[in-house]
DNA sequence: TGTACATCAGTGAACGCGCGTTCACTGATGTAC
DNA sequence: TGTACATCAGTGAACGCGCGTTCACTGATGTAC
């Protein structure tokens, strides 16, 4: 493999290498030669399978996106409790991701990508995620543990709730003020628990 | 006025400056050179007032917690209801600000100024937003409105909601999926509703 | 009130750096026959 | 199975640009006497 002419896979190495970039420097950091040398490739290299940075930046998005739909689909799965209890994991799910894999959660959320109109895949892997939620709800309300208000509203406000506390851990902000006390799959249990107490039909 | 050789007030200029900027071409075209263009003045006066960009934005930073505190105080004094209602305009108020002015917004949580003990100032006005949101929850539990549960956590349950509402409005996850129906405000306004749900004694 | 002097605020030229982009090139791979 | 050829993937030099930073400078302001 090492000494090739061709890479092999060097879409794939220069993901990789934006991803170890957003983590080790931040995602301001993020740019072709970078991630051209992170990738040990010649800088002109990641042209020839990218147009330009919001191009790679937009398949990592993508990506997240899916392994996200795919982390709350595996621990969704692992709760095997009642709709709510799956709900509810679906929720703990998306800090856990942020927490685990932040490089990810920042990419995914960045304004370059933010308009992902432009691109079917980024829509597509995006709404999947909403739709995992939306399902959730749409169980648990046809099994009377939700309320059975317009399930949109509802999912709107649990996605805020976790999306705005995975925001706020990894933008540092609950750092200084004694709010972060255990883990952050602990303070996303706590905070499910009691945003279900509103949902309750 | 113009036409002098000292401008006046500079750093306040900067300030603003930076503020289009952001509003503009996004946080990311925010530099220093681009910053002293747009005050019409010479790239290397910015220097005189601020160390470096990171020195700028931790000067916006602040100012925007403390009009997001003057903002929320006057929502809630508007209001004039029970605790209840003071606490919710609080929470309304935060992500109307967010629309308002989404250019402090992301100057306040941008990974460049997370660190803000570094900065007395800007750690005490960030400071100041938490306690406001702390005291509404204190008194509304003292008048019986709200569970008695630890107020901190009970604070970071709303502080989320509000934050990745204002968040998915800003980086624009809520145009493309039949959520944005009326204004922020409305929406905002749904969601301490029900959040308000969970929070009953 | 006036003068001398120190300090402050902004200028403009210069520097080195990393960036995106273009280009002719060459080695590797795939395909037609 | 072998050969010829087209296409693909990566190289390395070159370019212009905007950036942060440094520097000697000069005009404006404040202060001591």
């Amino acid at each position: 493999m090492a000494g090739r002419y061709h890479h092999g896979d060097l879409p794939r190495a220069l993901v990789d290498a934006a991803l170890a970039i957003i983590a080790d420097e931040g995602i301001g950091a993020m740019t072709l030669r970078g991630v051209a040398r992170r990738a040990g490739v010649s800088h002109a290299a990641p042209l020839h399978h990218f147009r330009d940075l919001e191009a790679l930046h937009r398949a990592i998005a993508a990506e997240g996106f899916e392994k996200l739909a795919g982390h709350q689909r595996a621990m969704a799965e692992h709760a095997k409790g009642s709709a709510l209890d799956r709900f509810r994991a679906i929720g703990i799910a998306y800090v856990d991701f942020a927490e685990r894999e932040p490089a990810y959660f920042r990419a995914m959320f960045h304004p370059r990508v933010a308009d992902s109109s432009v691109d079917p895949t980024l829509a597509a892997s995006a709404g999947a995620v909403f739709d995992l939620l939306l399902d959730a709800i749409r169980t648990a309300q046809a099994e009377g543990q939700v309320t059975a208000d317009d399930p949109k509203e509802l999912a709107l406000v649990a996605w805020s709730t976790m999306h705005g506390l995975a925001a706020l851990l990894m933008d540092g902000q609950l750092d200084h003020k004694g709010l972060l006390r255990g883990d952050a799959r602990k303070l996303a249990a706590k905070l499910t628990n009691r945003l279900f107490l509103g949902l309750r039909p």
